[in-house]
RNA sequence: GAAGGUGGACAGAGGAUCGCCGGCGGGCUCUUCGCCCGCGGGAGGAAAGUCCGGGCUCCGUGGGCCAGGGAGGUCGUUAACGACGACCCGAGGCAACUCGAGGGAAAGUGCCGCAGAAAAAACACCGCCGAUGACCGAUGAAUCCCAGCCAGCGAGAGGCGGCUGGGAGGAGGAACAGGCAAGGGUGAAAUCGUGAGGUAAGAGCUUACGCGCGACAGCCGGGUGACCGGCGGCGAGGUAAACCCCUCCCGGAGCAAGUUCAAAUAGGAGCAUCGAUUCGACCGGCCCAGUCGAGAAGCCUUCGGGUUGCCGGUGCUCGGGUUAGAACGCUUGAGCGGGCCAGCAAUGACCCGCCUAGAUGAAUGAUCCUCAUCGUCUGGAAGAAUCCAGGCGAGACAGAACCCGGCUUAUCGUCCACUCGAGGAU
């Protein structure tokens, strides 16, 4: 994935399940933000998934959504809370410029 | 050379910065893990749909018959195909060329709406005939004239029709049986068309010319063949994307296939072999052979079990299940490029060179700059095509998931080759 090596993503789907069972979760027009505390106390980097159906558009649109947030992430990465996010992208958001979703995710965040 | 036809190529290019995936090399580290540096690689023509075909893997095994599914002009090509090539036939087009589920309707069964008399076996609505038989007619037929009557037809008129009476007339009339299928009309389709002969009227009944067919009847020539040409013969409805018949082909599931390892949990079985015996199992059914099983498998179930059926030895050893944990499978392949030969071609043989993504909540990206391409607007040059400068906009369809060969569908645009040819020039 864009500009996100795999330490810092979530690959399996138990920690999917895991973040959306209990979390702190605020939305936009676009996403939706999942946050989680993290397993155990060694780990303490912030780690991301991104869930995209097939709502947001074909493959190629679902791709296209999935870097740009991957991109985003690995910006503020080191401004973030060390735990476990999910971010789910809705329908729409693969019309969304890079620089509006990147003010829209930012709103997220803060 | 307008318009058109066929085939093919490309799918913006270069750079900078920040990143992702995997490979190779080096360094740090005792090693592993990990970290750092360098080098070179990283989506498509359809990667898509998953519609065919194959490789590969496992299951459950070989044969026969049946069932089921598929294919369907011929000959080739191929690993294989429903693909491809060439050709044949039919349809469309002035042509290039395109399109076609393109075996059999005389093996049998069925169906053919509406219309029409009739839709496959012959029938006969209107119509034609009345030769033949019956009927009426010299005790006067048809036809003509005059008069009267009528609830008929008609907007109406003795205009048409019917009836009665009278006159003229002088031998047929009428259409019951029966004959006919020419004409009318219906239809996608009605037993071939036109002329002549023929007849009571008619008819491929006969004949000339034409049309058609491949059943009856074949023969000759050409072609591997589909088929084509000729002579002879004949005159049949269509429908098989209705059942069906014929020929050929087909086991199932799929990389979440499958193999190995690890950890945790449960906790004792598993395998091989020999003999007897009957029963059972072997993925549509049956049969044969073979193999396997004896809490196996099948069936039923309230998920506890029940039921059909029911033996003994010998030897060996670790084995099995679960879990989206990890690794392998996983990219060198019916591969790509070039040459040459064979072939009309699809394609094949040989030689040389090349290595070209391997992810797995799934890498191949983001930002900026420059230059091309196309569209559009403004200004300038010129009569115009066009050229120059500047601004704005556009770049589609779409993302590998085991791998190939096809097909189909999506697609902003650009370019090339061959071909046909309205028209122009000579």
């Amino acid at each position: 994935m864009t500009g996100l090596s795999r330490d810092f993503r979530l690959r399996k789907r138990k920690d999917y399940l895991r973040v959306q069972g209990k979390s702190d979760r605020s939305q936009s027009a676009h996403f939706i933000l999942l946050a989680a505390k993290q397993p155990g106390s060694i780990e303490k980097k912030a780690r991301l998934g991104i869930t995209a159906s097939k709502k947001v558009g074909n493959a190629v649109a679902r791709n296209k959504v999935k870097r740009g947030i991957k991109e985003f992430f690995r910006k503020r990465r080191e401004e973030v809370l060390a735990k476990d996010y999910v971010i789910i992208a809705r329908r729409g958001s693969e019309l969304l410029r890079s620089r509006e979703m990147n003010k829209e995710l930012d709103g997220l965040f803060r």
